[in-house]
DNA sequence: TGAGTGAGTTTGATTCCGCAACCGAGTATG
DNA sequence: CATACTCGGTTGCGGAATCAAACTCACTCA
């Protein structure tokens, strides 16, 4: 959790670095779609089995998958999401909602939400209740190597 | 905008064939803080500067950035963000929330929001004004290629 | 004249990725 | 019993992407 990342000290430079590889993030999808199994995950993903399984073993690593056996003789393996994993599913969340927008003809899914409506996801702000508009916001820096021109 | 994926239909899948490659995240971070320079982009994130002018020009022709020349002779640019880059703001808020929870041991910096608290962000259902829990989502699927154990 | 800046491009080494084939233990089929 | 098939990978290999550092070119500033 504490290699130097190169640019600036920052959350989505470190969340990358867990996430930002490739198929990370889609293997993610299909865990959390209930696809706990190597064979499902590399056909829903499209990845190929050895990158899946270099990754799978990454994100168990970094603590996003647990990776937990279902048979012995032969060990069998299946994953599933740990708390950090099941957070991710608001950044497949925003994802998928701009890739929706900006990167598909017609979405090819939609989400069902329990209030019994399909799910138009909006971002808030938790104090104010307000829809948030990212000019809105304020960065303000609490470590060092943030200046608006960059360290150095 | 059309390249067939090799996985499921899904528009996560699509939009990390746009911003998923390495920097690219990062990049449109940079763009988004107001460094429109090449300089400052590669010097806050850290990207190889080769690296960084290949992704830029992807990222201008996928729609996400606009490079503007503010000089001729020598011909120099500076990049801005799109409507489709400005609105990927918030996926990098998702991602700075999740790598403040669990990839970094303490928020490198934080958001002031409008309301005049920092920026507590939430994911809420824009029908029912409820915050989303992930568990609450039913898929439902509108193109094919999209069974529970997959294509094929 | 000489140093510096800005936006890249070039070079050469390293790492990552993708494909196809293979494997070993077990299960199902004829 | 013999064969085929499933599952969860691993292996070998070629090509693509990435990296750090140096270089270029057209200016500008002292």
């Amino acid at each position: 959790m504490r290699e130097d990342l190169p640019g600036r000290p920052c959350s989505v430079a470190a969340a990358l670095n867990v996430v930002g590889e490739k198929w990370a993030l889609l293997a993610i999808r299909e865990i959390a779609f209930g696809n706990k199994r190597f064979d499902a995950i590399a056909r829903n993903t499209g990845a190929p089995r050895d990158r899946l399984a270099v990754r799978l073993r990454a994100l168990e690593a970094a603590g996003v998958i647990a990776r937990i056996q279902y048979s012995d003789h032969p060990p069998r393996h299946e994953y599933e999401l740990t708390q950090a994993g099941r957070e991710l599913r608001t950044v497949l969340q925003a994802l998928r909602a701009w890739g929706d927008k900006w990167a598909v003809d017609s979405p090819p899914s939609v989400f069902g939400h329990s209030c019994g409506h399909d799910l138009d996801p909006a971002f808030v702000c938790r104090h104010c209740g307000q829809e948030v508009n990212p000019d809105d916001l304020r960065l303000r820096v609490l470590a060092p190597g943030w200046t608006r021109e960059g360290p150095a």
